[in-house]
DNA sequence: AAAATAAATTAGGGACGCCTAAAAAACGAT
DNA sequence: ATCGTTTTTTAGGCGTCCCTAATTTATTTT
């Protein structure tokens, strides 16, 4: 059994992994709004339970152990935030917070009764991948739309739900997932990009927007 | 904001009030399978919060901060079971753990959607009643199945929860919420009572289980 | 290569929540 | 009224998880 701040400590290891970046214990420290020493006393005591492997200087690795774990904690946050966006009727940009304290709910039959109720649902509200009860992730060959030339047709698949006040800015420029766009120009003075969705006019997107929206081929 | 252990404390203390017991150390120790000596820490703690009032040997009383404060500890849990049972198809007797945890989760719109998704439940799946947002419970009058004499016809209207088994023993004999019944026969050599449901035929319930039952006029 | 900078760890300490053992306080029985 | 029992509190300690400050280790700059 594990401690809340053990699961959390796992969590940040397996987001910053998966974001394609190292997980040094600086930035695990940023992530959970902690410092560096405290997270040094945790990941040695997760090296303990051979959770995870850690190399100063070179970041630290999950086992398949931690990653087993790590995947459970995201399947039950984002199973959460589907259940509360779907079935309460929380807007996606107020469920994060809620499903952060939900996720840490032990109770196997809970969580894959939940998923039933919801219809195993693949995708969560802010279109990140549901894993499954053994851990598996449903891949997509998506790409962030900073990435994307001009005259390219694409569909919004995902968005962060970490960076502050997006979502909403998002709700107010009528952009959701599964939203469909065109790519006219790109501005490379600001970075910023102008778009057109596929019904509605069309409009400029700042960098710091565009890199934040994860696209497919539409 | 209270942290886990506070709430739990609070929660016992309101628990025995309820049941017509005082709230002495020992007894809240024995209810949170921890040592007196832990929970008189915990006292002067809560005391300090002014959350309740503590006086030795005569049980500790809830200040109405802390009377509130246990109401919403009761309505999550109870909007949790409802929850669970009604919606996730667990048994009754299966629910109380994961409301345990879940009534931890500290989201005051979570609760008000989850209520209102249930349709604003006024009892749990143990019959039990749940506070409204402002901490008010609907009232009835009830008594305990033990103090009905031969003759009478009942309903059952609530079971305790935290009594292992019980629940179990009532499926088993189809009782349940709801259920009619009279009151055939009582037997002062082992305090039984033999009952017939309005359909079925007669049977026997032993001293144990008549004192755990809440009934209502038929 | 040495100096400056950045990252990580160690050392030591505080709050919390729990424990055991011992002391104190209240109660009950004779 | 006193003795023994029960209840409660106090005293002291332990593990967890966090912190700051100091130190070590690695990297980058000059």
């Amino acid at each position: 059994m594990l401690t809340r701040s053990e699961e959390d400590h796992i969590k940040a290891v397996y987001a910053l992994l998966q974001e394609g970046e190292s997980a040094f214990t600086k930035d695990i420290a940023e992530r959970l709004r902690t410092k560096a020493s405290s997270v040094t006393d945790m990941l040695k005591k997760l090296s303990g339970k051979s959770l995870l492997k850690h190399e100063p200087y070179y970041g630290a690795k999950l086992t398949a152990k931690g990653q087993a774990i790590a995947l459970q904690l995201v399947r039950r946050h984002r199973l959460w935030e589907t259940f509360l966006v779907e079935r309460l009727g929380f807007g996606w940009d107020e469920v994060h917070e809620v499903a952060e304290q939900m996720e840490h709910v032990a109770n196997e039959k809970l969580i894959d009764k939940l998923d039933e109720y919801l219809g195993h649902p693949h995708f969560d509200p802010h279109g990140d991948p549901i894993p499954d009860k053994q851990g598996k992730l449903r891949t997509r060959k998506t790409k962030r739309l900073n990435t994307c030339k001009p005259g390219e047709s694409v569909r919004i698949a995902a968005v962060s739900e970490t960076t502050d006040g997006l979502l909403r800015l998002l709700d107010a420029k009528g952009l959701r997932i599964g939203t469909t766009l065109s790519v006219q120009d790109v501005h490379a003075f600001d970075g910023s990009m102008d778009i057109k969705p596929q019904r509605g006019s069309a409009f400029s997107l700042s960098k710091d927007v565009i890199h934040h929206l994860q696209v497919e081929n539409a």
